[in-house]
DNA sequence: CTGAAAGCGCTTACAG
DNA sequence: CTGAAAGCGCTTACAG
């Protein structure tokens, strides 16, 4: 049998009551009483049985993290899981853990989001943007569960998220390209339609705007997000009458593809054409030269998706709906 | 109030036991009442309270998964994160949650493994081999703790692991490029005092002997993993007298530097010469062109981590310590 | 086949 | 400043 409050009350000469006051750190209990009990506790070894104290406090000091955790995802998706880590490291310091429930085969399993709220086996629940649909989004309102959403929805919601501001970011590229001296500016974008390229183009064309350059029609180009295609949009921007001196890669995947195009025609890098990418992985470690980068420290968003779910708990209606953590621009060795 | 055991005894016209009983799955409960118990619950939304479970049953059917949670981990060790995935699906299948613990930190916080342990938050603890040290070693074995380490420990001790077989690995390399009709076969290793490597290079040449096949020792080259490193011995390769007809690269940074050293030189793959990496990640997917592998399904043994631990808490004696996934080969367009 | 009752190990009004 | 007692919502011998 593991050691209980009873035994240290025993011990201690003091009822159940003190003991359990004293550990809570209530004020209202004798300094000779404190530490006799904190010492007689420490004798024992004792530890408080989490299961009790979580039923009788009817709180679990546990948060749920809600995200895809299917095969392979941890290669596609690496900065989910830094997100995750700064998560754990902001709730862990505020003696919170984390458990984790997979989205991807959540409807096998059957266990519905409002379920998992009713067991109460958690007492928040960060969620993963990539995650979050409609019937979740609805699920967790309709409970008034505590949760943060990392990542603005794409939805008409009241549901309390952060993220990161993409548009800034494009801001930070085009800034920094032009403080380098550098005016006549392509992107090579990802798909059309991805959010989050079409945000960051639109930082880039008003820093531009500002600064009075337009960019050329001719130098923004949408690509499939692969080597392949950034390779031949490069190869393009390349032939045409006006050059540009410097190209700003939506993506890790596409500065690997212009770097590559690069090479292949002895263009000299950064005096012939400069270049900038977005992100620091996956890739950029392996791109040659390596580039100057605009990036997002996710783990640091992951922290204060964490922090404000501590404040979410310690004050249920607080409403977050912000954009945290600023971009940064490492420079490389291509701008 | 969310509603109680007591409320759906209430209605259903039973004790509270009974409902208990008929939840639980006991048999000695008549299919009527059985009927009229499971109606009445659904009815009600009704859901246990599993902090009360928990507690009333002494388990609290959550895993810990330790591992090592700081910033950036996902980049530098996507499997790890791959290998939690199959972890929490297997667990989540036996309607187990995991939880997260941080090494990385854990001393900092001040909550040892065996105070982890007292606190009864979990049943069992799954430990990722790269966060195991003699201390929790120690600690886990006094308090006969349920658990299962990934990957076999590099110290003696009595504990439960699962391990892939690295030397199978090797051995898997050699016999394909055999099979292709390469004899000549280089290896360019990581670290001289790295263990996987070994391991691979020892099934490599166990398999080449096997086949009455010797490695030249010139071709056997040692390296800080790094792409310029291995961009050299490829070329050192290349200058030899007796040129391999194939390289085997211990991993994936090793293989970027030996296709780019290839292309420099203008050496056709696989004609004249032939090259072969592990694992599919992280760099796999861009090295040009697409290599052969010998890969490893972490994922798979994380689910395999994950049913051990389920097997140990229904029967704790049981001692596992075995190498379970096998590697697989994946004919690229280098070989 | 069913139910009354004790108990899981804490916390927290409440009384003193 | 301290303690007796009720209670958190279930499970599980035990009796019938």
């Amino acid at each position: 049998m593991s050691i209980t409050i009873r035994d240290v009350a025993k011990e201690a000469g003091v009822s159940v009551s003190t003991v359990s006051k004293v550990l809570n750190g209530w004020t209202t209990i004798s300094a000779a009483t404190i530490d006799r009990v904190q010492k007689t506790a420490k004798s024992l070894h004792y530890t408080p049985n989490a299961r009790a104290v979580n039923f009788a406090k009817k709180a679990s000091d546990n948060i749920i993290f809600l995200t895809s955790l299917s095969k392979e995802e941890a290669y596609k998706n690496p900065h989910m899981f830094d997100i995750m880590c700064g998560v754990h490291s902001a709730l862990s310091k505020f003696s919170h853990s984390v458990t984790l429930v997979d989205t991807s085969t959540e409807g096998i399993l059957g266990e519905t989001v409002s379920r998992i709220i009713s067991k109460g086996s958690a007492d928040g629940m960060i969620i993963h943007g990539s995650a979050l649909n409609e019937q979740i989004a609805e699920e967790i309102s309709i409970a008034h569960f505590p949760h943060i959403v990392i990542g603005n929805p794409d939805f008409s919601n009241q549901l309390c998220w952060i993220d990161t501001n993409h548009t800034l970011a494009g801001e930070f590229a085009a800034a920094h390209l032009l403080q380098r001296g550098y005016t006549k500016i392509a992107f090579i974008g990802g798909r059309k339609t991805d959010f989050i390229s079409q945000q960051r183009l639109k930082g880039v064309r008003s820093t531009l705007l500002k600064a009075r350059h337009r960019m050329n029609a001719e130098h923004l180009i949408y690509t499939d997000s692969s080597r392949e295609a950034a390779y031949k949009a490069a190869e393009n921007l390349f032939a045409m009458e006006e050059t540009p001196d410097a190209i700003i890669c939506e993506n890790n995947l596409i500065a690997l593809g212009v770097a590559r195009a690069m090479e292949h025609h002895a263009i000299r890098i950064p005096d012939d054409i400069a270049f900038l990418t977005f992100d620091r992985y996956p890739y950029a470690s392996i791109i040659d030269p390596s580039p100057s980068i605009v990036d997002i420290d996710v783990y640091d968003m992951g922290m204060q998706a964490g922090e404000m779910m501590i404040r979410k708990l310690e004050n249920p209606s607080l409403l977050v709906q912000s954009y945290t953590t600023l971009p940064i621009v490492i420079q490389g060795k291509t701008t």
